[in-house]
Formats: structure tokens, C-alpha cells, sequence
RNA sequence: GCGCCCGUAGCUCAACUGGAUAGAGCAACGGCCUUCUAAGCCGUAGGUUACAGGUUCGAUUCCUGUCGGGCGUGCCA
């Protein structure tokens, strides 16, 4: 039997009684909501103030004239008028039991929807160019992508987790010419290391990791290195392409081996980084192999053909101004190589070929200027621009005894994300993460995701769970028989809010998916925690009344099934014991 | 300058996308462990939702303007 939604269920009602009350109105917007104030019903509806206009009738008459219209029903006790106009619902103790039964008989499905209908949906994210460690905003990324993706799942989507990693490109040349310098350091051939080569300690490693394997196989004299170099006093960046290009004639078929030695060292350990967070992809999208297919020449042939390419001072421009953004940009520049836009767009139309119902990107939140041009450019090769959702994710400030965290990838300064999860462990983390909407600043406090108290969502939601496993084990009688529980004795305020509480996780699961918000999802644990620690506390569950203590029981289950439930989306452990 | 995001209790944030008396936690103060985990609970106090207009039965939410903050505005990736 599939879990019901009584939300669902009574706007099914409710439309059903529009239609006969008001035949001219039947697409009039309405919303069934739980009320503020829990006396005023389980569900509450705001029909009849929505009809009074255009049908020009008191919304309290029109009230009354849509309950006439409600049948009989075994899941509400009563449907009554309040306020300006409200409808107000009260569920049947039979509704409550369907919940708690629902529950416990769908186990690790609860809360699982239809929402999706099993469209394909992709989420990319992190992407992040593999030229070093991941970096705490990175982790952002990570979290918000991965849990996005587990709740996309959960409500109904077919997901599919991408990678897109910028394997060709400058950024790659300087970290293998980096690694190139340092292993001619080893070999006493020493050059000035250049200012904006990868200056990290993981570039000397890989440099001593090649000399272990090739000794001085890759060793050329320095006079070489930096022939006809311009001086990086006076422009750092034509110094830093002078050293890649001597190193690509120098070397030959050896500089594809640096570069793809350190390529792969660092892809390796992005990974696995990712891996123990919890973080994983289905597909690792190579950025080179768009121009090995020749992909991007021929994106931009399509969109030359299509008259949205001009010439000037000897580039290529994408007219993305016809389609909104502020200036046109560069696709292919006077040297002949193409601009990472090039590719971008080139990437995105592989997605789209791929079949995708829905592609969402999710961007650091300085992104947000590309928007434009990569949804103009979608519409230029005649694709659908809000097949596209671009998620922006702000960056993250760390919190240290009150104080801002200084950072600087200029510097190396950066804290890594290997460092945040060892300092504060992989679950505060990937909770802290998605604890504000995606797109605010986020003051990530490392002090209080360490600290063991009530202000600490994260134990504070896993305690709820524990405790409540500790009370099964101390009961130790048989899960299988809780479903039969007499829910109906439950009628404290405690167990009331409880059981609304938990009716409300399958529309938190589709509200969050429709809003791509996780977040939510970690307040929605926080009140269901807050509502567990109350109730426990006033309330035994192991009574000498058998049937009480069954249905208690049977209710604290289910809350138990539920934490684990929405824990699991956001990628938190759920532990028996703390 | 232009474009996007934001402004809610002293602090960090909610508010079911326009609903009923704007809610939590922290910080402050006062209570609760002989009982299934006190990493918990209960209570007190704290507000002109930045400001000024507008839209309507109804605005923290939508529109306009002002003030304040963040980001973006490369033939970089």
C-alpha cells in the first residue's frame, strides 16, 4: 500500500467541491497548509478566500457551501470555518495510525515521491580544476551537490552525478611546468620558481615521486628552461608561457607524461577525498575530450552557420548580446586557441544531447556573471534554456574563536577540505555545509561544529536518534508487531505534534526538491529532533500498559525511521549509541 | 556607472512561496537527573521585519524609490 498524503488527498477533495460550487472557477489557485497554531486543525485551506473575488461572495458563505460539498471520509473528523474565511481540517484517529503504519512499513523508502515522475536529471558540481587539494569552498559545492542529488532521487528524479574536470587549458600547463620545476630543483637545476606557478608542498611531492620513478630522465639545462623568456618583473604571465612552451620542445613526448602524471595524481586524490565525504560521481566528464572529438570546432561552426558569429581584431565573437547578456564574448581569440567559453558551450550541448529532462549546474556564486552568455548560447543552437537551472553557491567563511578564518589561494593560505573534516569529522561538516540556503553567505562556526551540545544541530538530531535506539534495545521486543499499535491512544499535544510532524515529511521532501534547498530538510530534522526531546521527556515509553507502551513505541519508531531517513539525504550518519 | 543577491530579537538563522498572534537556537536570568542517554527538557525576557510609499480581504513575502552590505562586470580558468 502506497503511503498517503493527506495533503494531497484533502486538495483532492477541495477540488473536487470547487468544481461543484463554482463551475466557472475550477482553476481558481488555493493551498492546503498546516496551520501555525496547532487549534486550528491538522490542514487548513484558504479556498474560499481565494473565490471570494471573483465570484463576489463573503468567504465565510463560501466556506460553508465548499464543506457541504467535502463526502464523507474515514481520514477527517471534521472540516470547520474560522477566521476570515478559513476551512480548517481535523484528521480521524484512523488517518494518524495510516501515518505511523506508512511509516514503519515503508522503512528507508518513507518519504520517498512521485514528484519527479522518473525524469533524468543531471547535477553537476564541484568541477573544480584538478591543480591542487580541494579547498573548504569547494566543500560547499560538494555537500550541497551530493545532497541535492540524494533528495532529487529520493523525490522521484532518475539522477545522474557529474565531474566536469578542466583537463586541457593553461591552468593544467602551469601545475605540470610547476611540477616541472621542482623536479629540476631536485636535480640541482635551479631556476627562479615563477611567482604564479602552483606553489603548494603535493607539487614538490609529485616532483619526487617522478625523480623515484625516472631519476634524471626529464633533466634539461636551466639556460634552456628560460630561453627567450620576458622578464617576470615586467609581465609575469608571458614569463610563466615562455617556461611552458621551452618545456613542451624541451621535453616532447615526456611533457604529455608530467602533465599527465600530475593530472592524475591530482584527479586521484580529489577523489578519493570526495569518496570519504560521502561525495561521489557518476560520470568524470574530461574537458579534452570535447576537443578531441571536435566538438568545439564544430559548436562553433553551428553557431558561425547560424549568423551569431561576427570577427574582430582577428577573434571570433558569440553575439550573446541578441540573446540578453550584457556584451558579446569570445569564443576562439586572435592566436586561434579557443576561449574556456568555447568549450563551455560545447559541454553543454553534449549534455543536452545526452537526453537530459533537466540539467542543473551548480556554480561558485562569482560565476553568476556566465549565466547569460551559456544560456544564450544554448539558445542560439536552438536548444531550451530552462532545460538549465544554474544553482549558485555562495562562499563559506570559517569561524575560529569568533574570528574570521584568513584565506587566500594567492597565498596558499587556503584551509583545505581534508583539513575542516579531520578538525571537525565528515558529519558536522556536510551538515554545516547545507545548513544555510545555498546561495547566502555561510559563517561556518568550527568551534560550535565541535562542540557537544543542544546548539550543535548535528548532535542534537543524531541524539534524537540514538536515544530512541537505546529505548527499542532496552524494550527488546519484536519491530514487527509496532505497525498493529493503537495509535488512537496517543493523544497528548507531545504526540500530536509528533504525528503531524511526521505526515509532513513526504511534502518536505518534494517542497525542498522543487526549491533545490536541502536545507530545509536539516530544519525540518531540527524540529522533528525538538519535538522527540520534548516528548521524551515528559513521556516514558515502557509503561506497565502494553498497549501504550506498543503505540508510543510504534510512534518513537517512526521517528526513528524518519531521522534516519532525512540524515541519509544529507549524507550524516545516523548512530545507534553517542 | 551598470547588472545580480541580500537586509527579520544583541548574535546566527526560520517563517510551508500572499495567510490566522513573525518563530527557534545562542548569549542573560530562573527551574528539572534514585526513573528508557541531562550531547536533553521547562520557564522568563527580547520586534515599527533597514526606511518611505504602492498593490488587496490580508505583505517579512509582490511592485517603485531611498539607505546600507556582498558579488560580478577579461581575447583568465
Amino acid at each position: 500500500m502506497p503511503q498517503l498524503d493527506f495533503r494531497q488527498y484533502l486538495s483532492d477533495l477541495l477540488a473536487d467541491a470547487l468544481k461543484a460550487v463554482a463551475p466557472d472557477s475550477t482553476d481558481t489557485a488555493f493551498v492546503v497548509e498546516r496551520p501555525k497554531d496547532a487549534r486550528h486543525g491538522d490542514y487548513a485551506t484558504n479556498l474560499a478566500m481565494q473565490l471570494a473575488r471573483p465570484l463576489r461572495q463573503p468567504p465565510r458563505a463560501l466556506a460553508e457551501k465548499i464543506i457541504k460539498e467535502l463526502p464523507l471520509s474515514e481520514w477527517v473528523e471534521k472540516a470547520e470555518i474560522a477566521g476570515a474565511g478559513f476551512i480548517n481540517f481535523t484528521l480521524t484517529h484512523a488517518a494518524r495510525q495510516r501515518i505511523v503504519r506508512d511509516a514503519l512499513q515503508a522503512g528507508a523508502n518513507f518519504g520517498r515521491t512521485r514528484y519527479g515522475k522518473g525524469q533524468k536529471i543531471q547535477v553537476e558540481f564541484v568541477s573544480a580544476n584538478p591543480t591542487g587539494p580541494l579547498h573548504v569552498g569547494h566543500g560547499r559545492g560538494a555537500a550541497y551537490g551530493a545532497s541535492l542529488s540524494t533528495l532529487l532521487d529520493f523525490a522521484g528524479f532518475n539522477v545522474q552525478r557529474e565531474y566536469y574536470v578542466n583537463d586541457a587549458g593553461r591552468q593544467m600547463d602551469i601545475l605540470a611546468v610547476s611540477t616541472w620545476l621542482r623536479y629540476l630543483d631536485l636535480h640541482k637545476v635551479s631556476i627562479p620558481f615563477p611567482p604564479n606557478g602552483y606553489q603548494g608542498d603535493y607539487v614538490r611531492d609529485m616532483a619526487i615521486q617522478i625523480q623515484a620513478l625516472h631519476g634524471d630522465a626529464y633533466v634539461r639545462a636551466a639556460a634552456d628552461v628560460v630561453k627567450n623568456a620576458p622578464n617576470v618583473e615586467e609581465d609575469k604571465e608571458a614569463h610563466l608561457d615562455a617556461l611552458i612552451a621551452n618545456a613542451k620542445a624541451l621535453l616532447g613526448d615526456a611533457w604529455h607524461y608530467i602533465h599527465n602524471h600530475a593530472l592524475t595524481e591530482q584527479l586521484n586524490d580529489g577523489r578519493d577525498d570526495l569518496t570519504e565525504f560521502g561525495v561521489t560521481f557518476d560520470c568524470w566528464f574530461s574537458e579534452k575530450s570535447l576537443f578531441e572529438t571536435g566538438l568545439v570546432a564544430r559548436v562553433v561552426e553551428k553557431l558561425e552557420t547560424a549568423g551569431h558569429i561576427y570577427v574582430q581584431d582577428g577573434a571570433k565573437w558569440f553575439r550573446s548580446t541578441t540573446f540578453g547578456d550584457e556584451k558579446d564574448r569570445v569564443v576562439q581569440r586572435d592566436n586561434g586557441l579557443y576561449t574556456y567559453f568555447a568549450s563551455d558551450i560545447a559541454y553543454h550541448l553534449n549534455k543536452f544531447e545526452r537526453g537530459f529532462d533537466k540539467v542543473i549546474n551548480i556554480w561558485g556564486a562569482d560565476h553568476h556573471g556566465y549565466i547569460a552568455r551559456v544560456k544564450g548560447a544554448l539558445a542560439a543552437l536552438g536548444l531550451d534554456p530552462a532545460k538549465l537551472d544554474i544553482a549558485l553557491v555562495q562562499f563559506a567563511n570559517l569561524i575560529r574563536d569568533g574570528q574570521q578564518v584568513a584565506m587566500s589561494t594567492r597565498s596558499g593560505s587556503f584551509v583545505t577540505l581534508r583539513d575542516l573534516r579531520s578538525d571537525v569529522g565528515n558529519d558536522a561538516a556536510r551538515l554545516f555545509y547545507v545548513l544555510r540556503k545555498s546561495d547566502q553567505h555561510l559563517d561556518f562556526d568550527l568551534d560550535l561544529a565541535k562542540s557537544q551540545s543542544n546548539d550543535n544541530p548535528v548532535y542534537y538530531i543524531q541524539y534524537a536518534h540514538a536515544r530512541i535506539c537505546r529505548v527499542l534495545e532496552e524494550w527488546g521486543g519484536c519491530k514487527k508487531d509496532l505497525p498493529g499499535a493503537q495509535i488512537g491512544l496517543l493523544t497528548s499535544e507531545h504526540e500530536a505534534a509528533l504525528l503531524r510532524k511526521l505526515a509532513d515529511f513526504p511534502a518536505a521532501i518534494d517542497a525542498a526538491a522543487v526549491d533545490y534547498a536541502p536545507h530545509t530538510i536539516a530544519f525540518y530534522l531540527k524540529d522533528l529532533a525538538a519535538d522527540f526531546h520534548s516528548y521524551y521527556n515528559v513521556s516514558r515509553f515502557l509503561t506497565d500498559d502494553e498497549e501504550l507502551t506498543y503505540a508510543r513505541l510504534a510512534l518513537v519508531s517512526s521517528v526513528q525511521q524518519v531521522l534516519a531517513n532525512g540524515l541519509a539525504i544529507l549524507g550524516v550518519s545516523a548512530p545507534e549509541k553517542m
